[in-house]
DNA sequence: GATCCGACATTTA
DNA sequence: TAAATGTCGGATC
């Protein structure tokens, strides 16, 4: 069960009436326990308890109280040697009237009326081993909201298709913003509790919906409208109830486009819903979800989940508040020099999509900030954290707006909570018309202009329009003078080979003038450079998530040394951790979190996942690979810099797939035409390696072309290939080659073997994938290959040192190794190896060998399964990497940080003693 | 001329 | 439907 259907199953038991013998079982089907489960506790069988409840191990202890005992039986529970003797997580007591629980591993307690327990059931989610939770219950309703606004969205673009239009697009958004800041006003009492906008405009508009577009006009016309000027405007007595609320919300064109049956009902049952359960940190993405023709089949399957965007805001500066929160105690003075310094933060997001990180920073804030003011006794003090210095720019027009109303939901949240609805209402409307976030392109525009630098530049100005300012609208001066900056965000990636022209272009922009040879950069790396250039500038640092290949393989030697020259480090980083959310697609990416500042002595804070948790660990300094090391970079080469065999790229086909046939249709062709089995041969990539389980290419080389084509199952075969390399007019390669369609670009071939190292391979095998290919064999172009070398390379290859080294210098698709020779073999540093080593380490590699031989027909890929790797192979590896282990430091090493630290060390010395170009 | 990497792509359990 | 695990193209240096 997933957390959604839990909170449904929760929500149908709370309806029903309480049964004192049924509830603890009810209860515990409501969270997925099997029926067989629940069937041996209510026999007895698995039932602990000592207190006449319900106890499942390892889970929870729960009992039904005599009416009005709740709080005693709850004692009862936690004081039962059983429920510690079963390691239970929970206990819970209720009584049908009142409902109380306790987690006992964090001490967390809950008490409620039993009626509205349902609405806590993400307190119990780790009885169903969901632990990421603080999100979920808001996460439902949001994601509801959305995909009603999404409903309605499309159908009122069916009824009015000019809305629809480039032009009017933009209308469209503000319209839907409108809406929802109405249905959320509604809610949470900013609009007359006697005058609801749902219902107005049910009663005032036909059921056939005729005129619709003319009562929410009306309304709209009301909300833009001082109050005094209300009867002047001639707004009909109906919507005069409505208070001013403009800010530029409802300022500008008013049109509201035609509803139909269909949709005034959907917008009907949208303004039913509870908005005021309505999470701005997520709610945004999800509206935003709605207008993205990208996003909208996904459903915000890019926005940045609660958990991720505090992996990024935490290290970057809230850590430091808390803990400045904890020294100053109850010291009122320090209170106070801690509070004004919060007043001047800004926390700066420049790709900030619909504001969840600004909404985020800015409620963790204003938490920090309360518990100042209850220290100091002054609990209804207005905040003095200004909205305005939560800044961000936004390429798309309808997320930026989302953005600031998002904040100003944030705003209107926090001082309900912190202050109280009275004050909270009073001093919200009207809107104030300042707009702070940027709707334009991040790496074309000059962050300092939008962020401009503490206390320099003009006065205030005011946006004439809340929404999609122009920008130079946007230079609202800061009220923190003095203060820090901090940048955060998730802006876009993209690998070199999938970006457009115009994100080239951007690209451009902001590397040209620093660098050379960034092309093969991310997309996300444009946002790094701009990030290290404003804080140059600036008091503060920057953190983002971003694709974790900026710090992998190729992207490393250019990125990281600009950065880092530039007078930066990498304060903080988390390693790679799969991306998820709980989009219902969820995009497929590994990323990592980088936090970048000033340089200084400081350690160095590395977040790495751990099965028990995230490790955290505090090191001298974290390097361009993410490693807690020195800053070392590993530059392709052409050439091994030690003394071991060339490793060649397997053979590209180069629009050449006609060539590649499966073993089916192989021997098809050759019971077909004879002639045709001179000119098949085995062809291996790399899961061809892996399962041992080749496919086939037609391999002619140049003196036997004639011969070939002479062939009719062979000649059709080049004219299709020939077609495909025409088909590439702009491609140089493919325009020589369609001379040559009875080849590949490359032919490669050994006289006797190769060995075949895959390009691509899982994980989670303990050792690199590689093996031993006989001729007449090739390597495709997924496969590398040292053509008739000595087998002791294998032995490097095969050892745990390079499956260390692979695995930290080269790139990675998502976790999967990607060997690179240009990255990784020819960078790998061996220590020079006597004829000695060599004879050794060719006995480990046939021993290697021999052991997997031992399992025929046994694939690599069955052998090494971590799981079941056969004990004689294990021992093979074992004595392949002592021997060449002890020819590098003359003992086993203790671990893996040990060989990389060897490696790098070793690598430093053999580049920089013997230079090595290229 | 050679190759790196994928806000992935496809197969498998 | 989630988990496992590697295709294939094509821009870049």
């Amino acid at each position: 069960m997933n957390a959604v259907e839990i909170e449904e199953a929760v929500s149908k038991l709370a309806e029903q009436p309480f049964e004192p013998q049924e509830f603890p079982f009810a209860f515990l089907e409501a969270f997925g326990n099997k029926a067989t489960t629940i069937k041996r506790l209510r026999s007895g069988a698995s039932n602990k308890s000592d207190v006449g409840g319900v106890l499942q191990a390892n889970n929870i202890h729960l009992a039904v109280a005599k009416l009005g005992a709740v709080t005693q039986t709850l004692g009862a529970l936690k004081a039962s040697p059983q429920t510690a003797k079963a390691k239970v997580k929970f206990i819970l007591a209720t009584d049908g009237d009142l409902f109380e629980a306790e987690h006992l591993d964090s001490g967390e307690t809950l008490a409620c009326e039993f009626d509205n327990f349902a609405e806590h059931f993400d307190f119990f989610l780790p009885l169903a081993g969901i632990s990421y939770v603080n999100e979920l219950r808001e996460t439902a309703i949001d994601r509801g909201a959305a995909r009603r606004l999404n409903r309605l969205y499309v159908e009122l673009l069916k009824d009015n298709p000019d809305w629809g239009s480039e032009a009017r697009r933009r209308d469209m958004n503000h319209f839907m913003a409108r809406l929802i800041f109405c249905f959320y006003a509604e809610d949470t009492g900013i609009f007359h509790p006697n005058h609801p906008f749902t219902s107005t405009i049910e009663k005032m508009s036909d059921r056939d919906s005729s005129n619709t577009d003319e009562v929410i006009g009306e309304l709209f016309r009301a909300m833009n409208t001082r109050k005094i000027d209300h009867e002047a405007a001639g707004i009909r007595n109906w919507a005069r109830a409505f208070p001013y609320v403009n800010g530029g919300l409802f300022g500008g064109n008013l049109d509201v486009p035609r509803f139909s049956r269909i949709a005034r009902s959907y917008l009907l049952h949208i303004g039913s819903l509870d908005w005021t359960k309505i999470n701005p940190d997520i709610f945004g993405s999800m509206i935003q979800a709605v207008a993205d023709d990208e996003e909208r089949g996904a459903l915000g399957m890019h926005y940045t989940s609660v958990p991720n965007i505090l992996k990024v805001l935490n290290p970057l500066f809230l850590d430091d508040l808390r803990e400045k929160l904890g020294d100053a105690g109850d010291n009122p003075r320090k209170l106070a020099i801690l509070r004004s310094r919060m007043a001047k933060i800004r926390v700066f997001d420049p790709a900030c999509g619909s504001g969840n990180f600004l909404v985020i920073a800015y409620k963790q804030m204003r938490d920090i900030e309360a518990e100042i003011n209850r220290r100091r006794s002054e609990a209804e003090r207005a905040t003095d954290i200004p909205l305005t210095n939560f800044r961000g720019i936004e390429l798309r027009d309808f997320p930026a707006e989302i953005a600031r109303l998002a904040l100003i939901i944030a705003e209107f949240q926090c001082d309900q909570i912190y202050r109280g609805q009275q004050l909270a209402l009073a001093e919200f409307l009207p809107l104030n018309a300042e707009n702070w976030i940027t709707c334009g392109n991040a790496l074309r525009l000059d962050w300092l202009s939008v962020c401009e630098p503490t206390g320099k530049g003009g006065g205030k100005i005011y946006a004439d329009d809340l929404f999609g300012a122009p920008l130079d609208q946007t230079k609202i001066h800061f009220e923190n003078e003095g203060g820090e900056t901090y940048i955060c965000g998730n802006p876009p990636y993209s690998g070199y080979n999938k970006q457009t022209a115009e994100q080239k272009a951007d690209l451009e922009s902001v590397f040209a003038p620093v660098m050379k040879r960034w092309g093969n950069l991310d997309y996300v790396a444009g946002w790094f450079i701009k990030a290290a250039q404003f804080i140059q500038q600036s008091d503060g640092a920057a953190a983002f998530v971003a694709t974790n290949t900026i710090c992998q393989g190729g992207q490393v030697p250019i990125l990281w040394p600009w950065i880092f020259a530039a007078r930066q480090k990498i304060a903080f980083a988390h390693t790679s951790f799969k991306w998820a959310n709980l989009a219902a697609k969820n995009a497929g990416i590994t990323v990592v979190i980088v936090g970048i500042a000033r340089g200084s002595n400081d350690p160095a804070t590395l977040y790495e996942e751990a099965i028990e948790g995230i490790e955290v660990r505090q090191v001298t300094n974290i390097n361009g690979y993410l490693a807690p090391s020195a800053n070392i970079f590993i530059q392709a080469a052409t050439q091994p810099i030690s003394s071991i065999s060339k490793m060649n790229f397997g053979n590209h086909p180069y629009y050449g797939a006609a060539l590649i046939i499966s073993r089916y249709d192989a021997s098809e062709m050759v019971a077909n035409d004879n002639r045709i089995a001179e000119f098949v041969r085995p062809y291996y990539g790399s899961a061809e390696v892996i399962n041992a389980n080749p496919r086939m290419c037609i391999w002619v080389r140049d003196d036997q072309a004639d011969q070939a084509a002479a062939i009719p199952d062979l000649k059709r075969r080049f004219l299709s290939v020939q077609a495909d390399r025409r088909s590439k007019p702009s491609d140089s390669t493919a325009t020589t080659l369609v001379k040559s369609p009875y080849r590949f670009r490359d032919q490669v071939e050994s006289s006797s073997y190769f060995i075949a190292v895959p390009q691509t391979s899982s994980e989670n095998r303990p050792y690199l994938p590689c093996n031993v290919i006989r001729a007449p064999a090739v390597a495709s172009f997924k496969c590398f290959a040292i053509h008739d070398a000595p087998l002791w390379n294998m032995a490097l290859i095969a050892s745990r040192l390079h499956w260390v080294w692979i695995g930290t210098v080269c790139a990675r698709l998502e976790m999967r190794f990607s060997y690179s020779n240009t990255l990784g073999w020819n960078t790998f540093p061996v220590p020079t190896l006597t004829e000695k080593n060599k004879i050794d380490l060719t006995r480990c590699a046939e021993d290697i060998l021999l052991a997997r031989e031992a399992h025929y027909p046994a694939t690599i890929a069955d052998l090494y399964d971590p799981e079941t790797i056969p004990d004689n192979l294990r021992e093979a590896h074992e004595r392949n990497d002592e021997v060449l282990e002890r020819i590098y430091i003359g003992r086993r090493f203790k671990n893996d940080t040990e060989r990389l630290e060897k490696l790098f060390e070793l690598y430093t010395k053999m580049t920089t003693e013997r230079p090595h170009s290229g």
